[in-house]
DNA sequence: TGTATGATCGCCT
DNA sequence: GGCGATCATACAG
């Protein structure tokens, strides 16, 4: 059986997501050149309740289910958008949810989209996040290495905290949230 | 610093 | 028909 990889900045996207979402700390992120250091991250993967693609593929979850290096964008709540990146094999059903961004590319404009902030709340969470790089359905299921996407390597590896992710009810036992250890631009700081 | 609540709608049971 | 992989605001201590 071979096993297809996709590498992309460094990242192997067919590797599990609690790896990628690990990979992904300290690699920069612009969509239309706006963007910034990924600085926090959440895996999902089928095999655990609190995934999207836990029950199998459906009308919003499919990019979930794609080739890997791809994005999976969806509503939350009704008024946000999130982002993630798709990995693991096609089929799977795994990805990681982008959490937080220290900002560091066209930050006016962010400012702009985000009304006022001061910057520090600019990218922290999934939904700001989305807002500040204006991601929305529109992006979905679209490949990470083409425009508007752009993945930037890490220059080295950072060190990396982890936890229990945030804002679910299901499967809080995996300790699969990730983060730059001591950042300020955190949607939560780590215990 | 923490907890509660409303907004809002697509998706899934 | 219920419920979120959320956020901003409004309180309380």
């Amino acid at each position: 059986m071979v096993r297809m990889t996709s590498f992309l900045a460094g990242i192997d996207f067919s590797a599990p997501a609690h790896a990628v979402a690990q990979q992904l700390i300290g690699v920069t992120l612009l969509v239309d050149g706006v963007g910034g250091i990924i600085v926090e991250t959440e895996a999902y993967d089928r095999s655990e309740a609190a995934a999207h693609s836990f029950n199998g593929i459906t009308p919003r979850n499919f990019s979930m289910f794609g080739p890997p290096g791809r994005s999976y964008v969806y509503r939350s709540h009704g008024l946000h958008w999130c982002l993630n990146f798709a990995c693991r094999e096609e089929g799977h059903g795994a990805g990681v949810l982008l959490r937080a961004l220290e900002p560091t590319a066209a930050l006016a404009v962010m400012r702009a989209r985000r009304g006022l902030d001061d910057g520090r709340l600019l990218c922290a969470g999934p939904g700001r996040l989305c807002q500040a790089l204006a991601v929305t359905r529109a992006h979905n299921n679209l490949p990470l290495d083409a425009p508007p996407f752009q993945l930037i390597a890490r220059p080295h590896a950072p060190q990396v905290a982890s936890g229990a992710r945030i804002g679910i009810s299901k499967a809080l036992e995996l300790p699969w949230r990730f983060g730059l250890a001591g950042s300020r631009f955190l949607s939560k700081p780590f215990r």
